[in-house]
DNA sequence: GTGGTCTAGACCACA
DNA sequence: GTGGTCTAGACCACA
Protein backbone atom coordinates (compact mmCIF):
# COMPACT_ATOMS: atom_id res chain seq x y z
CA UNK A 1 0.00 0.00 0.00
CA UNK A 2 2.85 2.19 0.96
CA UNK A 3 3.90 4.31 -2.07
CA UNK A 4 7.28 5.93 -2.63
CA UNK A 5 7.68 9.17 -4.77
CA UNK A 6 10.86 9.49 -6.27
CA UNK A 7 10.12 12.56 -7.36
CA UNK A 8 9.27 13.83 -4.03
CA UNK A 9 12.56 15.46 -3.11
CA UNK A 10 12.32 14.54 0.41
CA UNK A 11 14.05 11.37 1.30
CA UNK A 12 12.59 7.80 1.31
CA UNK A 13 13.05 7.30 4.88
CA UNK A 14 11.22 10.71 5.68
CA UNK A 15 8.26 9.73 3.40
CA UNK A 16 7.79 6.36 4.86
CA UNK A 17 7.98 8.09 8.78
CA UNK A 18 5.41 10.52 7.30
CA UNK A 19 2.89 7.78 5.45
CA UNK A 20 3.12 5.67 8.95
CA UNK A 21 2.20 8.35 11.06
CA UNK A 22 -0.72 9.57 9.17
CA UNK A 23 -1.76 5.79 9.35
CA UNK A 24 -1.07 5.41 12.72
CA UNK A 25 -3.08 9.03 13.53
CA UNK A 26 -5.86 8.15 11.41
CA UNK A 27 -6.47 4.81 13.44
CA UNK A 28 -5.58 2.68 9.78
CA UNK A 29 -3.19 1.20 12.13
CA UNK A 30 -4.35 0.80 15.73
CA UNK A 31 -2.55 0.12 18.81
CA UNK A 32 -0.56 -2.71 19.35
CA UNK A 33 -0.66 -3.78 15.89
CA UNK A 34 2.05 -5.25 14.59
CA UNK A 35 4.30 -3.70 12.16
CA UNK A 36 5.74 -4.89 8.84
CA UNK A 37 9.26 -6.58 9.60
CA UNK A 38 12.23 -4.47 8.23
CA UNK A 39 12.83 -7.22 5.93
CA UNK A 40 9.79 -7.56 4.27
CA UNK A 41 8.93 -3.98 4.19
CA UNK A 42 12.42 -3.45 2.39
CA UNK A 43 11.75 -5.80 0.05
CA UNK A 44 8.36 -5.41 -0.92
CA UNK A 45 9.10 -1.61 -1.61
CA UNK A 46 12.46 -2.88 -3.36
CA UNK A 47 14.58 -1.00 -0.58
CA UNK A 48 17.26 -0.97 0.90
CA UNK A 49 16.58 -2.89 4.56
CA UNK A 50 18.72 0.05 5.97
CA UNK A 51 17.03 2.76 4.83
CA UNK A 52 13.54 1.63 6.38
CA UNK A 53 15.03 0.74 9.68
CA UNK A 54 16.30 4.56 9.79
CA UNK A 55 12.26 5.24 9.33
CA UNK A 56 11.25 2.56 12.39
CA UNK A 57 13.96 4.79 14.68
CA UNK A 58 12.54 7.83 13.79
CA UNK A 59 8.89 6.34 14.43
CA UNK A 60 10.38 4.99 17.63
CA UNK A 61 11.87 8.51 18.63
CA UNK A 62 8.59 10.24 17.85
CA UNK A 63 6.48 7.76 20.32
CA UNK A 64 4.73 6.48 17.51
CA UNK A 65 6.04 2.42 17.62
CA UNK A 66 7.44 0.84 20.05
CA UNK A 67 10.37 -2.06 19.47
CA UNK A 68 10.07 -5.16 21.38
CA UNK A 69 13.26 -7.16 20.81
CA UNK A 70 13.50 -10.59 19.51
CA UNK A 71 9.78 -9.90 18.01
CA UNK A 72 9.72 -6.57 15.98
CA UNK A 73 7.78 -3.38 15.85
CA UNK A 74 4.18 -2.28 17.13
CA UNK A 75 1.99 0.73 16.90
CA UNK A 76 2.07 3.10 20.22
CA UNK A 77 -0.50 4.58 21.92
CA UNK A 78 1.06 6.67 24.08
CA UNK A 79 -1.38 9.76 25.57
CA UNK A 80 0.58 12.55 23.65
CA UNK A 81 -0.53 11.21 20.30
CA UNK A 82 -4.66 11.25 21.83
CA UNK A 83 -3.93 14.59 23.04
CA UNK A 84 -2.69 15.67 19.74
CA UNK A 85 -5.95 14.19 18.12
CA UNK A 86 -8.14 15.67 20.95
CA UNK A 87 -7.12 18.81 20.26
CA UNK A 88 -7.75 18.29 16.37
CA UNK A 89 -11.01 17.04 17.12
CA UNK A 90 -12.12 20.06 19.44
CA UNK A 91 -10.49 22.85 16.35
CA UNK A 92 -12.95 21.04 14.51
CA UNK A 93 -15.45 20.82 16.65
CA UNK A 94 -15.08 24.85 17.65
CA UNK A 95 -15.65 25.68 13.81
CA UNK A 96 -18.92 23.72 13.07
CA UNK A 97 -20.07 25.13 16.28
CA UNK A 98 -19.60 28.64 14.58
CA UNK A 99 -20.98 27.71 11.71
CA UNK A 100 -24.62 26.20 13.63
CA UNK A 101 -24.17 29.38 15.55
CA UNK A 102 -24.67 30.94 12.16
CA UNK A 103 -27.75 29.39 11.19
CA UNK A 104 -29.48 29.70 15.02
CA UNK A 105 -28.70 26.19 15.47
CA UNK A 106 -28.17 25.46 19.28
CA UNK A 107 -25.98 23.72 21.22
CA UNK A 108 -29.23 21.40 22.13
CA UNK A 109 -29.59 20.45 18.95
CA UNK A 110 -25.96 19.44 17.79
CA UNK A 111 -26.35 17.79 21.20
CA UNK A 112 -29.39 15.51 19.47
CA UNK A 113 -27.64 15.08 16.25
CA UNK A 114 -24.53 13.55 18.37
CA UNK A 115 -26.43 11.38 20.28
CA UNK A 116 -28.65 10.27 17.33
CA UNK A 117 -25.67 9.63 14.97
CA UNK A 118 -23.58 7.71 17.63
CA UNK A 119 -26.46 5.71 18.64
CA UNK A 120 -26.04 4.66 14.49
CA UNK A 121 -22.62 3.07 15.83
CA UNK A 122 -23.51 1.59 19.09
CA UNK B 1 -29.10 51.90 10.78
CA UNK B 2 -25.86 50.03 11.10
CA UNK B 3 -23.21 51.58 13.68
CA UNK B 4 -19.65 50.63 13.52
CA UNK B 5 -18.23 50.11 17.01
CA UNK B 6 -15.09 52.02 17.05
CA UNK B 7 -13.90 50.93 20.86
CA UNK B 8 -14.73 46.94 19.57
CA UNK B 9 -11.43 45.01 19.44
CA UNK B 10 -13.39 43.35 15.89
CA UNK B 11 -12.48 44.64 12.64
CA UNK B 12 -14.41 46.76 10.89
CA UNK B 13 -15.28 44.19 8.43
CA UNK B 14 -16.62 41.41 11.00
CA UNK B 15 -18.97 43.62 12.40
CA UNK B 16 -20.87 44.63 9.38
CA UNK B 17 -20.71 40.69 8.41
CA UNK B 18 -22.36 40.34 12.00
CA UNK B 19 -25.00 42.36 11.68
CA UNK B 20 -26.05 41.94 7.82
CA UNK B 21 -26.36 38.23 9.17
CA UNK B 22 -28.55 38.97 12.20
CA UNK B 23 -30.69 41.04 10.13
CA UNK B 24 -30.96 38.43 7.39
CA UNK B 25 -31.26 35.64 9.97
CA UNK B 26 -34.14 37.85 11.99
CA UNK B 27 -36.01 38.24 8.42
CA UNK B 28 -36.03 41.81 8.44
CA UNK B 29 -34.54 41.49 5.38
CA UNK B 30 -36.45 39.17 3.39
CA UNK B 31 -35.07 36.65 0.69
CA UNK B 32 -33.88 38.24 -2.88
CA UNK B 33 -34.06 42.04 -0.78
CA UNK B 34 -31.65 44.18 -2.09
CA UNK B 35 -27.98 44.68 -0.17
CA UNK B 36 -27.22 48.66 -0.22
CA UNK B 37 -24.52 48.84 -2.81
CA UNK B 38 -20.86 48.77 -1.96
CA UNK B 39 -19.85 52.45 -2.47
CA UNK B 40 -23.83 53.71 -0.89
CA UNK B 41 -23.09 51.49 2.66
CA UNK B 42 -19.45 52.96 2.37
CA UNK B 43 -20.35 56.29 2.01
CA UNK B 44 -23.10 56.23 4.69
CA UNK B 45 -20.35 54.86 7.05
CA UNK B 46 -17.87 57.04 6.41
CA UNK B 47 -15.73 53.98 5.62
CA UNK B 48 -13.86 52.78 2.75
CA UNK B 49 -15.51 50.64 -0.37
CA UNK B 50 -12.68 47.80 0.10
CA UNK B 51 -14.23 47.11 3.55
CA UNK B 52 -17.52 47.08 2.88
CA UNK B 53 -16.21 44.64 -0.21
CA UNK B 54 -14.37 42.44 2.28
CA UNK B 55 -17.13 42.46 4.12
CA UNK B 56 -19.53 41.46 1.20
CA UNK B 57 -17.27 38.74 0.06
CA UNK B 58 -17.66 36.84 3.46
CA UNK B 59 -21.03 37.08 3.70
CA UNK B 60 -21.71 35.41 0.15
CA UNK B 61 -19.36 32.77 1.26
CA UNK B 62 -21.38 31.73 4.39
CA UNK B 63 -24.14 31.45 2.15
CA UNK B 64 -26.19 34.98 3.13
CA UNK B 65 -26.04 37.07 0.20
CA UNK B 66 -25.50 36.52 -3.62
CA UNK B 67 -23.83 38.76 -5.79
CA UNK B 68 -25.41 39.52 -9.79
CA UNK B 69 -22.50 41.02 -11.21
CA UNK B 70 -23.32 45.09 -12.45
CA UNK B 71 -26.66 44.32 -10.74
CA UNK B 72 -25.36 44.35 -6.90
CA UNK B 73 -25.86 41.90 -3.85
CA UNK B 74 -29.28 40.25 -2.85
CA UNK B 75 -29.88 38.68 0.25
CA UNK B 76 -29.90 34.40 -0.34
CA UNK B 77 -30.97 32.91 3.24
CA UNK B 78 -33.88 30.83 2.93
CA UNK B 79 -35.28 27.83 4.35
CA UNK B 80 -34.22 25.28 2.33
CA UNK B 81 -30.39 26.88 2.81
CA UNK B 82 -30.82 26.21 6.53
CA UNK B 83 -31.94 22.48 5.99
CA UNK B 84 -28.87 22.03 3.71
CA UNK B 85 -26.38 23.76 6.23
CA UNK B 86 -27.75 21.56 8.82
CA UNK B 87 -27.42 18.06 6.76
CA UNK B 88 -23.80 19.15 6.38
CA UNK B 89 -23.34 20.14 9.71
CA UNK B 90 -24.51 17.21 10.55
CA UNK B 91 -21.94 15.48 7.98
CA UNK B 92 -19.35 17.45 9.78
CA UNK B 93 -20.63 15.85 13.30
CA UNK B 94 -20.41 12.22 11.79
CA UNK B 95 -16.92 12.19 10.26
CA UNK B 96 -15.66 13.79 13.70
CA UNK B 97 -17.24 10.89 15.62
CA UNK B 98 -15.81 8.59 13.22
CA UNK B 99 -12.32 9.95 14.66
CA UNK B 100 -12.85 10.15 17.93
CA UNK B 101 -13.76 6.42 18.14
CA UNK B 102 -10.68 5.61 16.77
CA UNK B 103 -9.18 7.06 19.83
CA UNK B 104 -11.30 6.25 22.22
CA UNK B 105 -13.55 9.21 22.77
CA UNK B 106 -16.49 8.77 24.24
CA UNK B 107 -19.56 10.96 23.10
CA UNK B 108 -19.96 11.98 26.27
CA UNK B 109 -16.32 13.61 25.59
CA UNK B 110 -17.38 15.35 22.93
CA UNK B 111 -20.79 16.30 24.14
CA UNK B 112 -18.46 17.59 26.97
CA UNK B 113 -16.37 19.88 24.75
CA UNK B 114 -19.36 20.90 23.10
CA UNK B 115 -20.81 22.05 26.37
CA UNK B 116 -17.17 24.13 27.30
CA UNK B 117 -16.63 25.42 23.60
CA UNK B 118 -20.63 27.52 24.14
CA UNK B 119 -19.48 28.41 27.87
CA UNK B 120 -17.03 30.71 25.84
CA UNK B 121 -19.84 32.86 24.20
CA UNK B 122 -22.36 32.85 26.32
CA UNK C 1 8.76 28.95 -9.43
CA UNK C 2 5.45 30.25 -9.48
CA UNK C 3 4.81 32.11 -13.13
CA UNK C 4 1.71 34.16 -12.80
CA UNK C 5 -0.21 34.37 -16.70
CA UNK C 6 -0.86 37.59 -17.89
CA UNK C 7 -2.64 36.35 -20.79
CA UNK C 8 -4.79 34.15 -18.55
CA UNK C 9 -8.27 35.88 -17.92
CA UNK C 10 -8.38 34.65 -14.32
CA UNK C 11 -7.37 36.81 -11.40
CA UNK C 12 -3.57 37.08 -10.24
CA UNK C 13 -4.74 35.92 -6.88
CA UNK C 14 -6.75 33.09 -8.31
CA UNK C 15 -3.71 31.59 -10.72
CA UNK C 16 -1.68 31.91 -7.01
CA UNK C 17 -4.19 29.51 -5.12
CA UNK C 18 -4.26 27.14 -7.98
CA UNK C 19 -0.55 27.01 -8.15
CA UNK C 20 -0.10 26.23 -4.49
CA UNK C 21 -3.07 24.15 -4.33
CA UNK C 22 -1.50 21.82 -6.88
CA UNK C 23 1.66 22.02 -5.24
CA UNK C 24 0.06 20.79 -2.06
CA UNK C 25 -2.24 18.62 -3.67
CA UNK C 26 0.89 16.82 -5.53
CA UNK C 27 2.90 16.67 -2.36
CA UNK C 28 5.60 18.84 -3.38
CA UNK C 29 4.80 21.26 -0.07
CA UNK C 30 4.63 18.51 2.05
CA UNK C 31 2.39 19.56 5.28
CA UNK C 32 3.87 22.10 7.69
CA UNK C 33 6.10 23.21 5.12
CA UNK C 34 6.20 26.96 5.54
CA UNK C 35 4.96 29.06 3.22
CA UNK C 36 6.65 31.66 1.44
CA UNK C 37 6.25 35.12 3.25
CA UNK C 38 3.39 37.40 2.16
CA UNK C 39 6.41 40.16 1.14
CA UNK C 40 8.49 38.07 -0.12
CA UNK C 41 6.51 36.48 -2.11
CA UNK C 42 4.78 39.43 -3.37
CA UNK C 43 8.59 41.13 -4.14
CA UNK C 44 9.46 37.70 -6.49
CA UNK C 45 6.56 38.32 -8.45
CA UNK C 46 6.61 41.74 -8.71
CA UNK C 47 2.98 41.75 -7.24
CA UNK C 48 1.07 44.35 -4.60
CA UNK C 49 1.52 41.85 -1.04
CA UNK C 50 -2.68 42.54 -1.07
CA UNK C 51 -3.07 40.10 -3.63
CA UNK C 52 -0.48 37.81 -2.53
CA UNK C 53 -2.49 38.03 0.87
CA UNK C 54 -5.58 37.56 -0.79
CA UNK C 55 -4.76 34.66 -2.25
CA UNK C 56 -3.12 32.95 1.08
CA UNK C 57 -6.86 33.91 2.07
CA UNK C 58 -8.67 31.67 -0.17
CA UNK C 59 -6.24 28.75 0.64
CA UNK C 60 -6.84 29.34 4.68
CA UNK C 61 -10.73 28.86 4.01
CA UNK C 62 -10.54 25.63 1.73
CA UNK C 63 -8.51 24.07 4.40
CA UNK C 64 -4.63 24.11 2.09
CA UNK C 65 -2.70 26.31 4.55
CA UNK C 66 -2.88 27.78 8.18
CA UNK C 67 -1.21 30.38 9.35
CA UNK C 68 0.12 31.36 12.75
CA UNK C 69 -0.34 35.09 13.66
CA UNK C 70 3.76 36.39 13.97
CA UNK C 71 5.17 33.56 12.35
CA UNK C 72 3.51 32.85 8.87
CA UNK C 73 1.36 30.49 6.72
CA UNK C 74 2.08 26.84 6.60
CA UNK C 75 0.78 23.78 4.41
CA UNK C 76 -1.65 22.15 6.40
CA UNK C 77 -2.95 19.42 3.77
CA UNK C 78 -3.05 15.78 4.91
CA UNK C 79 -4.83 12.19 4.39
CA UNK C 80 -7.19 12.83 6.99
CA UNK C 81 -8.01 16.38 5.95
CA UNK C 82 -8.87 14.52 2.20
CA UNK C 83 -11.05 11.79 4.50
CA UNK C 84 -13.28 14.73 6.09
CA UNK C 85 -13.97 16.70 2.97
CA UNK C 86 -14.84 13.64 1.38
CA UNK C 87 -17.57 12.63 3.86
CA UNK C 88 -18.53 16.12 3.88
CA UNK C 89 -19.04 16.08 0.39
CA UNK C 90 -20.89 13.12 0.89
CA UNK C 91 -23.30 14.73 3.59
CA UNK C 92 -23.70 17.30 0.52
CA UNK C 93 -24.65 14.63 -2.21
CA UNK C 94 -27.26 13.24 0.56
CA UNK C 95 -29.18 16.66 1.04
CA UNK C 96 -29.28 17.07 -2.76
CA UNK C 97 -30.30 14.01 -3.41
CA UNK C 98 -33.58 14.04 -0.68
CA UNK C 99 -34.14 17.36 -2.38
CA UNK C 100 -33.87 15.71 -5.87
CA UNK C 101 -35.87 13.37 -4.44
CA UNK C 102 -38.74 15.69 -3.82
CA UNK C 103 -39.16 17.07 -7.10
CA UNK C 104 -39.09 13.33 -8.46
CA UNK C 105 -35.71 13.57 -10.25
CA UNK C 106 -33.61 10.43 -10.71
CA UNK C 107 -30.40 9.67 -9.99
CA UNK C 108 -29.88 9.15 -13.23
CA UNK C 109 -30.58 12.97 -13.55
CA UNK C 110 -28.11 13.60 -10.75
CA UNK C 111 -25.66 11.57 -12.63
CA UNK C 112 -25.85 12.80 -16.09
CA UNK C 113 -25.83 16.51 -14.79
CA UNK C 114 -22.13 15.88 -13.09
CA UNK C 115 -21.49 13.87 -16.25
CA UNK C 116 -22.23 17.47 -18.71
CA UNK C 117 -20.82 19.39 -15.64
CA UNK C 118 -17.39 17.62 -15.46
CA UNK C 119 -17.29 18.15 -19.14
CA UNK C 120 -16.82 22.11 -18.83
CA UNK C 121 -13.65 21.80 -17.55
CA UNK C 122 -12.27 18.94 -19.34
CA UNK D 1 -47.34 26.09 12.38
CA UNK D 2 -47.66 29.77 10.27
CA UNK D 3 -45.76 32.23 12.45
CA UNK D 4 -46.81 36.14 11.35
CA UNK D 5 -43.73 38.31 12.55
CA UNK D 6 -45.90 41.11 13.41
CA UNK D 7 -42.19 42.99 13.44
CA UNK D 8 -41.80 42.48 9.69
CA UNK D 9 -42.18 45.07 7.50
CA UNK D 10 -43.62 43.67 4.76
CA UNK D 11 -47.08 42.98 4.56
CA UNK D 12 -48.63 40.03 6.47
CA UNK D 13 -50.02 38.64 2.72
CA UNK D 14 -46.87 38.73 1.80
CA UNK D 15 -45.69 37.03 4.14
CA UNK D 16 -47.92 34.18 3.63
CA UNK D 17 -47.16 33.81 0.36
CA UNK D 18 -43.57 33.93 1.27
CA UNK D 19 -43.81 31.00 3.73
CA UNK D 20 -46.19 28.73 1.07
CA UNK D 21 -43.77 29.32 -1.31
CA UNK D 22 -41.04 28.05 0.85
CA UNK D 23 -43.22 24.78 2.04
CA UNK D 24 -44.22 23.90 -1.41
CA UNK D 25 -40.45 24.14 -3.00
CA UNK D 26 -39.15 22.84 -0.52
CA UNK D 27 -41.51 19.24 -1.15
CA UNK D 28 -42.89 20.16 2.34
CA UNK D 29 -46.37 20.26 0.50
CA UNK D 30 -46.01 18.03 -2.13
CA UNK D 31 -48.16 18.31 -5.31
CA UNK D 32 -51.81 18.04 -5.20
CA UNK D 33 -51.86 18.43 -1.33
CA UNK D 34 -55.38 20.27 -0.36
CA UNK D 35 -54.17 23.66 0.96
CA UNK D 36 -56.38 24.87 4.13
CA UNK D 37 -59.59 26.70 3.46
CA UNK D 38 -59.34 30.75 3.40
CA UNK D 39 -61.85 30.50 6.55
CA UNK D 40 -59.86 27.90 8.61
CA UNK D 41 -56.38 29.55 7.88
CA UNK D 42 -57.68 32.98 8.63
CA UNK D 43 -59.33 32.10 12.51
CA UNK D 44 -56.06 29.62 13.23
CA UNK D 45 -53.97 32.93 12.31
CA UNK D 46 -56.65 35.16 13.65
CA UNK D 47 -56.21 37.26 10.73
CA UNK D 48 -59.18 38.79 8.95
CA UNK D 49 -60.57 36.38 5.45
CA UNK D 50 -59.70 38.79 2.95
CA UNK D 51 -56.07 38.64 4.24
CA UNK D 52 -55.30 35.26 2.98
CA UNK D 53 -57.58 35.15 0.20
CA UNK D 54 -55.31 37.61 -1.00
CA UNK D 55 -52.46 35.62 -0.35
CA UNK D 56 -53.76 32.61 -2.19
CA UNK D 57 -54.49 34.98 -4.97
CA UNK D 58 -50.76 35.75 -5.44
CA UNK D 59 -50.26 32.02 -5.02
CA UNK D 60 -52.11 31.62 -7.75
CA UNK D 61 -50.80 33.80 -10.34
CA UNK D 62 -47.13 32.58 -9.43
CA UNK D 63 -48.45 29.27 -10.33
CA UNK D 64 -47.99 27.53 -6.90
CA UNK D 65 -51.34 26.30 -6.12
CA UNK D 66 -54.56 26.17 -8.32
CA UNK D 67 -57.91 26.63 -6.96
CA UNK D 68 -61.14 24.36 -7.94
CA UNK D 69 -64.44 25.89 -7.50
CA UNK D 70 -66.25 24.78 -4.86
CA UNK D 71 -63.52 22.38 -3.79
CA UNK D 72 -60.65 24.82 -2.92
CA UNK D 73 -57.06 25.57 -3.56
CA UNK D 74 -54.39 22.59 -4.28
CA UNK D 75 -50.85 22.37 -4.38
CA UNK D 76 -49.43 22.79 -8.17
CA UNK D 77 -47.03 21.20 -9.49
CA UNK D 78 -45.59 23.15 -12.49
CA UNK D 79 -42.61 22.40 -15.10
CA UNK D 80 -41.14 26.29 -14.54
CA UNK D 81 -40.94 25.17 -10.63
CA UNK D 82 -39.52 22.10 -11.20
CA UNK D 83 -37.28 23.62 -13.38
CA UNK D 84 -36.32 26.18 -10.79
CA UNK D 85 -35.58 23.62 -8.24
CA UNK D 86 -33.41 21.88 -10.56
CA UNK D 87 -31.70 24.89 -11.55
CA UNK D 88 -30.94 25.39 -7.82
CA UNK D 89 -29.80 21.14 -7.68
CA UNK D 90 -27.42 21.83 -10.70
CA UNK D 91 -25.89 25.07 -9.11
CA UNK D 92 -25.33 23.04 -5.54
CA UNK D 93 -23.63 19.97 -7.55
CA UNK D 94 -21.34 22.88 -9.67
CA UNK D 95 -20.41 23.51 -6.36
CA UNK D 96 -19.95 20.32 -4.90
CA UNK D 97 -17.59 19.02 -7.58
CA UNK D 98 -15.43 21.97 -7.37
CA UNK D 99 -14.57 20.92 -3.79
CA UNK D 100 -14.43 17.37 -5.26
CA UNK D 101 -12.03 18.61 -7.79
CA UNK D 102 -10.06 20.38 -4.91
CA UNK D 103 -9.26 17.30 -3.48
CA UNK D 104 -8.51 15.30 -6.37
CA UNK D 105 -11.54 13.28 -6.73
CA UNK D 106 -12.91 12.22 -9.41
CA UNK D 107 -16.41 12.34 -11.00
CA UNK D 108 -16.37 8.65 -11.13
CA UNK D 109 -16.47 8.63 -7.08
CA UNK D 110 -18.70 11.30 -6.75
CA UNK D 111 -21.02 8.84 -9.00
CA UNK D 112 -20.14 6.00 -7.06
CA UNK D 113 -21.49 8.29 -3.90
CA UNK D 114 -24.58 8.70 -5.78
CA UNK D 115 -25.06 5.52 -6.44
CA UNK D 116 -24.53 3.94 -2.77
CA UNK D 117 -26.55 7.15 -1.44
CA UNK D 118 -29.27 6.09 -3.65
CA UNK D 119 -29.41 2.38 -2.51
CA UNK D 120 -30.46 3.42 0.96
CA UNK D 121 -33.32 5.04 -0.06
CA UNK D 122 -34.58 2.65 -2.95
C1' DG E 1 10.43 39.73 11.42
C1' DT E 2 5.18 37.84 10.46
C1' DG E 3 0.22 38.27 8.87
C1' DG E 4 -4.24 41.30 9.39
C1' DT E 5 -6.71 45.45 8.59
C1' DC E 6 -7.68 49.61 6.45
C1' DT E 7 -7.45 53.75 3.49
C1' DA E 8 -7.22 55.98 -1.15
C1' DG E 9 -7.92 55.53 -5.55
C1' DA E 10 -7.48 53.34 -10.37
C1' DC E 11 -9.30 50.40 -13.98
C1' DC E 12 -12.08 46.50 -15.61
C1' DA E 13 -16.33 43.85 -17.13
C1' DC E 14 -21.12 43.61 -17.02
C1' DA E 15 -25.93 45.87 -17.51
C1' DG F 1 -24.81 52.48 -12.52
C1' DT F 2 -22.87 47.67 -10.21
C1' DG F 3 -19.27 44.55 -8.07
C1' DG F 4 -14.25 42.62 -8.78
C1' DT F 5 -9.41 43.24 -8.95
C1' DC F 6 -5.27 45.47 -8.11
C1' DT F 7 -1.75 48.84 -6.69
C1' DA F 8 0.54 51.72 -3.09
C1' DG F 9 1.32 52.30 1.30
C1' DA F 10 0.10 52.94 6.45
C1' DC F 11 -0.48 51.04 11.04
C1' DC F 12 -1.54 47.23 14.23
C1' DA F 13 -0.76 42.96 17.14
C1' DC F 14 1.99 39.08 17.86
C1' DA F 15 6.78 36.80 18.38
Amino acid sequence: MLIIDYQDTRPIYEQIVDKFQKLILSGVLPPHERMPSVRNLAMELSINPNTIQKAYERLEQKGFIYTVKGKGGFVAFNESLVEHKKEEIAGKLTAILAEAEDIGMSREEIIALIEKEGGKKA
